[in-house]
DNA sequence: GTGAAAGCGCTAACAA
DNA sequence: TTGTTAGCGCTTTCAC
């Protein structure tokens, strides 16, 4: 029953590996293969029930139909859905997903990329951990279709889809401002990378729109993990009460767990002690104890996106748009409190 | 720069093929191939960027160093961190991952595996969608080593890791009975499913132990999803009051988040109002409005052990234990009433 | 110490 | 209408 080969189709019914190939490929009309012998053919393999080699047909095409995917940490819910929604594009398009997880690391990134290569991809779609780009600027296989998601690296070339970053900043942050926040606080996440640089950017933007002052001593903070919400949330609190903030935009859902932990441990409440928008919706952002107002990506327009764009790529089409950005919406819930300045 | 072949460094250097691939496979020295040789050889190599073909190897040697697998859906949390937990595991074994998506269909799912065997991968690890389990025991591919995680087929003699479910199901019931609780809804996963079944089998435990009838007419729900959790607890809402549970057993995370949602909408409170116990921890369950006491399951063990024990098998070592159980806990929080009866 | 040659399973140009 | 043959890039037996 197992691996069955061409060959064993061919000998069986006495016809040669070329004849049962066309056939099995469907060519066999164009060739003016004999309907008997494409019946016998077809019957005969799902008798054995042969499957072809993939890796064999691979190599003789020098096409895997396979692409490299290599996201931070999957078990992200944001990095799951995006994952989610590429396989299915993927499979829609016939391509099937090889999945590598860098933690965050440039060096595990690096391998995977390597070893990605190696295995023949056709193309790669990678959400950089980003400190360090060179590799990906100088890949091993230097036409491989690639494009990043979420990460981007500026004045560079490079294929991306992204959310739009800027905006959704820009949204949290006049939001705030809207509701009467003078002092906001900005809890980043990984400072090197385009997330958390397009995101301050519009948090600052807005702050310039509305003639406000942003002060740079209320940012703090360099991870989208928890821990590092907490822990910044920590020290915002030790700040002297002129000084210390009536809100706070958190960069990732993550971000905003800590929060609410650092808050709940001083025994502060949302939002009479402090306003919070995070970045980033979740199912469970609706049943928080105070109803969370986010931003919300679109996880899944990211992930379609890239397959289409990277699709694009491998056939060399001429596609017009290689740099997607996605909009962002605000969501307002219960966690922003109005303040009223008599 | 672009795919160099063992041949182009063998002929720069002029030597044979052979004498490169033994120095680049680290078997110079057992072929007593010159030091000078080896040393020009790898130069050469890393000069090249040389990067060999796994397509190539793979079909030479007929192993594939890959791991096919098959989940219902990447975007569950529950999921998500077992891939996550599998990806580390199989890579450190040297193992890529190739990810399908079943979308909880039985054909989907049955396609995705073909495609992976066809792909000549070298093991496979699936959580299956379960109504029909026939191209599971009649792979295309007989001997392919393959390990079952989170759901399991009873009376079968396949390798699985999975959850202590049915203990799951019987300290959550406990729990709530242990707290006074006798009217106990339970809203249902997936009926066909093994997970579905052992808690099920594990509450049921529970409530004859502590000699207390469970009521049938309390079971309900046929889905992990959030919309089973919500039309299920407005049905329980519509019971006259002297049949309306005090307490509801959620088996998943999803379910619960639907649970909420419904008693929200009628202005009910937890506890106060109905209690409630979920399956599945989740970093925002210490956050909601009321903090959900949960049974929290070992994503990472279940990824890690799934991975081991493909290992084994795909080594043909004699593994004593290829049926794995990993223990859960129960998190107690504020989210069950204590109920005296007077 | 090193090379020649065969072959993994498949496709496709060329031949008949 | 079908077959022969070469070759994708690699490993490995056998030969010298």
């Amino acid at each position: 029953m197992a691996n069955r080969s061409l060959k064993d189709i061919a000998v069986t019914l006495g016809v040669s590996e070329s004849t049962v190939s066309r056939v099995l490929n469907g060519v066999g009309d164009k060739y003016r293969i004999g309907k008997g012998t494409q019946q016998k053919v077809l019957t005969q393999a799902s008798a054995l029930g042969y499957q072809p080699n993939l890796i064999a047909r691979s190599l003789r095409l020098n096409k895997s139909h396979t692409i490299g995917l290599v996201i931070p940490d999957i078990s992200n819910p944001f990095f799951a859905k995006i994952a989610h929604s590429i396989e299915q594009e993927a499979r829609a398009h016939g391509y099937f997903i090889l999945l590598s997880v860098s933690q965050e690391n440039t060096s595990q990134e690096r391998e995977a990329i390597n070893q990605l290569i190696a295995r023949q991809i056709d193309g790669l779609i990678v959400s950089p951990v980003g400190q360090d780009q060179s590799h990906l600027l100088n890949l091993p296989d230097n036409d491989l279709p690639m494009v990043l998601i979420d990460r981007y690296f500026k004045e560079q070339k490079q294929s991306f889809v992204i959310s739009d970053n800027f905006h959704g900043g820009f949204l949290a942050a006049e939001h705030l401002i809207q509701y009467g926040h003078r002092k906001i606080a900005c809890i980043q996440g990984l400072r090197h990378t385009s997330p958390t640089q397009d995101r301050l950017a519009g948090l600052v933007a807005a702050h310039n729109q509305y003639q406000l002052p942003f002060h740079e001593s209320l940012l703090l903070g360099d991870n989208f993990g928890l821990e590092n919400g907490y822990k910044s949330m920590k020290k915002l609190l030790l700040l002297p009460h002129s000084e210390r903030p009536t809100a706070v935009f958190a960069m990732s859902n993550l971000i905003s767990l800590g929060v609410l932990e650092a808050l709940h441990e001083e025994g502060l409440t949302i939002p009479e002690d402090m306003s919070i928008v995070a970045f980033d919706e979740h199912p469970y952002s609706r049943f928080l104890a105070t109803p969370m107002t986010t931003v919300q990506q679109d996880h899944h327009q990211m992930g379609m996106w890239a397959v289409k764009n990277l699709v694009g790529l491998m056939r060399h089409e001429p596609t017009d748009e290689t740099k997607i950005t996605i909009p962002v919406q605000l969501n307002r819930r219960r966690s922003v409190k109005r303040i009223t300045h008599s």
